[in-house]
DNA sequence: ACAAAAGTGTTACTTTTACACCCATGA
DNA sequence: TCATGGGTGTAAAAGTAACACTTTTGT
């Protein structure tokens, strides 16, 4: 199916399959080469980027569209997926936008189209790991690509809005609950970790400090080898304790009160 | 306007005035006589309660829609309102409860109106001064009540679970936000303070170290007055510094790494 | 043997907790 | 004058921050 076909399958099935007015969008972090990444899709005529997003079904739940969305253009699921904000700005989608695009598709629709309508988006964020990811491209776009979170360029329509949300939740996040699980492979060492964090968080941390403190929330389990292959000394692999990892998550880390 | 043509009005206006398949519910919080409370709806037929909701516009901004929810049933404005959760799991609107309630209207819909299709919500939660609020009930409820947050009655829906997660996010905040303005009168005690973060925590603090903590974060103006007429030591009358208390809703107050 | 990076420990400082005494007011 | 509740202080404990030395490894 080319990509008109699949413009025009969803123009039509979408009338009655899926619900009109509203989205969602997935800002889906990995991590790679101690860079904080985002996954892009490439616009199918213009020299702008979109998050992957895609519509409901009539009677698909919301998160599982998310879900959907990030499994087809990952191949992964069991990730962690959140939902951190809808936007519901009435000006955030723009009809001449779609029609210029849909004009450069040799389609023509109506003013009234469903697709032209306002949409609001509930905007999800993702965390995966990296190297288990397998890009895929959606139907109407040209390629999907990751990028340095300092490096993302031009997005359409408010997705630099969404993006910058999603970052701001994911470092807010970091200080009630455990992260890590799905953003690094099984086994990774207390650096990785680190890295991680610092990456995240776009700032330097004490690597003793660092140490103590996530021992500390007790959701770490140190294997007794150590990374092979390292010019100097080698540091001990570590994984998550999944049942205190998922406690943590439930329950928070540093509660205030 | 009786009920019956305001449901007939909304049935057949909100075709094309309204937003399908999406709608806004309000958690509405007051603080009184020492009880965190919520503004229920009394069902029209039902012995059951609604929170607060209504629908959007066709070009009304989600947030705005929720406002004039707000603003309806209390006569508030400038409060503080917040989205929190969307909740969209197709089963939790049921169509035959609808029918049901229609019916006992005198009014007969079609199985595919609009109104009785799937709806996700989105959750807002809101924290008002229960003095100034002004009571009034929408166009199809009994009445509309405060009621403690330990007493609440059974609920339609998913809107116990609603409820749940307000209280959840609003305690959660609590950690990294202050909270009072928009809960308390212009002046307060420090022990009127106290009492509503235990109140809201449900749980009981050491009113030293409240004390303490509270005036760390340097978003209270104390005055000069004590409180009147009370049989023992007159507390101190605060305020909040505005300009330090926003500043603090922005950047959070314990910011952990 | 050396450079690079990881492991570990100690001390000062800050924040939190627990607790006690004095003071002002209306009854 | 006394019971009630509010203002304030202090010492111990816990947690955080800053910092240094030793260990391991490949080259």
């Amino acid at each position: 199916m080319n990509k008109n076909e699949s413009i025009s399958g969803l123009l039509s099935a979408g009338e009655h399959n899926l619900l009109h007015s509203l989205s969602v969008d997935c800002v889906i972090f990995g991590f790679h080469d101690g860079q904080l990444k985002v996954l892009l899709l490439k616009h199918r005529h213009r020299d702008l980027w979109a998050l992957p997003g895609g519509f409901i079904g009539r009677e698909e739940e919301t998160d599982a569209a998310a879900y959907r969305v990030l499994k087809e253009r990952t191949g992964l699921d069991e990730v962690f997926l959140q939902q951190f904000h809808v936007f519901g700005d009435p000006g955030r989608s723009n009809k001449e936008f779609h029609l210029q695009d849909l004009r450069k598709d040799g389609i023509d629709v109506d003013e009234d189209h469903w697709l032209l309508q306002r949409f609001v988006t509930i905007g999800y964020y993702a965390l995966v790991e990296f190297s288990k990811v397998t890009l895929a491209p959606d139907n109407i776009s040209e390629k999907c690509v990751w990028w340095d979170i300092h490096q993302v360029p031009e997005l359409i329509l408010d997705h630099r809005t969404i993006l910058d949300r999603a970052l701001a939740t994911l470092r807010m996040q970091l200080n009630y609950q455990p992260i890590g699980y799905n953003l690094l492979p099984k086994q990774f060492t207390m650096p990785d970790l680190q890295k991680l964090y610092e990456t995240i968080l776009d700032k330097k941390l004490d690597r003793r400090n660092f140490q103590r403190k996530m021992l500390g929330f007790r959701i770490l389990l140190r294997s007794n080898e150590t990374k092979k292959g390292v010019a100097h000394k080698a540091p001990y692999l570590y994984s998550f304790d999944l049942k205190r990892y998922n406690e943590a998550l439930n329950e928070g880390l540093n509660f205030g009160w």
